[in-house]
DNA sequence: AATGAATGAGAGTTCATTCAT
DNA sequence: AATGAATGAACTCTCATTCAT
């Protein structure tokens, strides 16, 4: 690689790196191009030469974030599907949940960017719509096939996906602020626990 | 009432229609004065006759919103506290759950507010911050207090406390959008049947 | 008078007092008229029912000021012309000098309106321009009169009349501000002295 | 100097020259930013660009007219203090008034700001309010030390330093304003004589 | 490749004045 | 006589984006 190649991906890192504790720190919108530029030490012009505009830096962040998730998810189902028994199933449960929090894990420090502009109104808002459309509807599908092996009894899939991926988003929420009255571990076994046998 | 009565009230519905309707659309940032004074058909300066600022609109929305329902969760909380058996807890809930689908059924119009604004960085979240905090103090109360009553297994009631108005949060958003894959009725009870007795 | 006169009367007084108040306190342009109506506790279109506009109130607040300044300036101006000997001369600026200073006291709750509007650039800058304008044609009349008569030695009348009221404006301020480090009565015959005697 | 730089100069100055003459012209909230631009030929935002805001293009000019006069005073105050006979004070004075005359021409286009704003409500009463605050505590100290070292009678420092202070305002004004009345070289020794010695 | 000057629409808010009630 | 709702231009300041250098 060459000297401008690496000076330019140098300068790639460094936009992004500003780019993304500046969209997290003061929100999509409320930072302009020029705290990002000047955040770096470009000029703000030269911002443009590296992304065609704000929205697509935004987008980049959400390709990471969102990109594996949805991959270890779509692979989950896969398994879940080709799952025999119950207790199988209930297994591959534990395992989707500990493969999801190993993505969480990973993609920590731009995860807040999901909830800081899942309901913005302006471009952010719309990227992040796209990205949980696709991953509520792998919920869905992997529900409906349990429900269909009879795996699980029967139930109305959706509501209860959707109720799986908004109780996930809500402790991952705490999890992300670090509320000291969560443990992650016990966290997720306990969810898994809850929805698998109820709080009774 | 007078002429100008009348005239006051009626323009102050209009105002908080219009204000209402673009809240939604596009947001409390991304809804300028302009536009809704603009959208009721009154100069600029008209608004700031009605409201001191556009962030007082915003607070009058979420009054109505959070108000009733912190209200009736409240309340749900006090007699849930008085309840004897597991079987009356589970009774209670189930009250609980129609008490604030009734709530929510009111709010509707404006319910969406919540979710556009919950993790917006302004004024507006501010706004809906405080009232969350109240909200989810209370649901902590509600499952910490049935756990000391050995009416729910042992558990952790922060997570769950979380989990449950997270899946809460997902299901009336999914409502609000209309979601066609969406029984109100039974999901409600779905829901309900879910957290207390698992999905299994 | 009737019933209405009297309350007419006495709204108009409080107009003036709060208008007053506020002018001195905020300013002429820092002052709007719905700041005055509610200091009174009337309508902002019920001002409008006394007073032309906002200009006229300070008008009126203008000529109570320097109406009675002018008339004892031009009075001492006549008794100057009419007087004889250099000591004579004297002795009536000494009077001069009490009996603005009588007019000062009087003006006194008024007066700090002088200081923060002669420089403004609204419409209170063009009221105190004009009578300022005539209370520095009388000082400068007076002191020609003085050296025509050689009451006074050689000077030049234009830049010794600016200076003295100059002087005296400034003395003014200073009094009116409580400014500790000034004695009002000292300073009077001080200023007297200094522009008869001089410094050394 | 490279194409851009010569552009931003030539611009800052005709946005200087512009802002002056408007701020004189208009007072300084009787300018808005759009009046300075588009006296310029610029957009309302360019302004932005070379003031942060409009309270820095005055305090500029404010530091451009004040600061020579406060060195000058000192440097002054420090040689009277030096000064040994009452002949020599005199002298001292009168070069005093020569080099504090030549500093008003040079702020001459300036000058008229300082008693446009000195008593204006705002940011611009405030800047020149700090400014004024210097020049008086030197004038006071010159003439306490004068009076220390008994060359000139017993008098009362405070009060002949502020009627000095206002006398030399009152004919700033009327020489920046171009009196015709007035012929500044006379006036400089005429009031350095009547402070002096009077005006009998 | 990099700059940063320039744009101009748009934000929230204030206010003197008018006029129908 | 009194009201206060309505106006709409004015204010300062911000920002994503473009483009000549």
């Amino acid at each position: 690689m060459g000297v401008r190649e690496a000076r330019k991906l140098a300068r790639r890192q460094a936009i992004e790196s500003a780019g993304l504790a500046l969209f997290l720190s003061e929100g999509y919108a409320g930072c302009s191009v020029e705290k990002i530029a000047s955040a770096v030490g470009i000029a703000r012009g030269t911002f443009y030469l590296y992304y065609p505009d704000k929205r697509a830096l935004f987008e980049l962040f959400c390709e990471r974030m969102y990109g594996p998730l949805v991959a270890s998810l779509e692979g989950s189902a896969a398994r879940l599907k080709a799952a025999g028994s119950s207790e199988e199933q209930r297994l591959m449960y534990l395992q989707m949940s500990f493969a999801l929090a190993g993505c969480l894990e990973q993609a920590r420090p731009v995860m807040l960017l999901h909830f800081r502009e899942k309901w913005s109104a302006g471009p952010a808002g719309e990227v992040v719509g796209e990205w949980m459309s696709r991953i509520e509807a792998i919920a869905v599908s992997i529900l409906e096939d349990a429900r269909e092996r009879k795996l699980v009894r029967e139930l109305d899939a959706v509501t209860v996906s959707l109720a799986i991926v908004g109780a996930a988003e809500r402790l991952i929420w705490a999890w992300l602020e670090g509320d000291e009255r969560l443990d992650p571990d016990k966290a997720t076994l306990e969810v898994a626990n809850v929805f698998f046998s109820g709080i009774a």
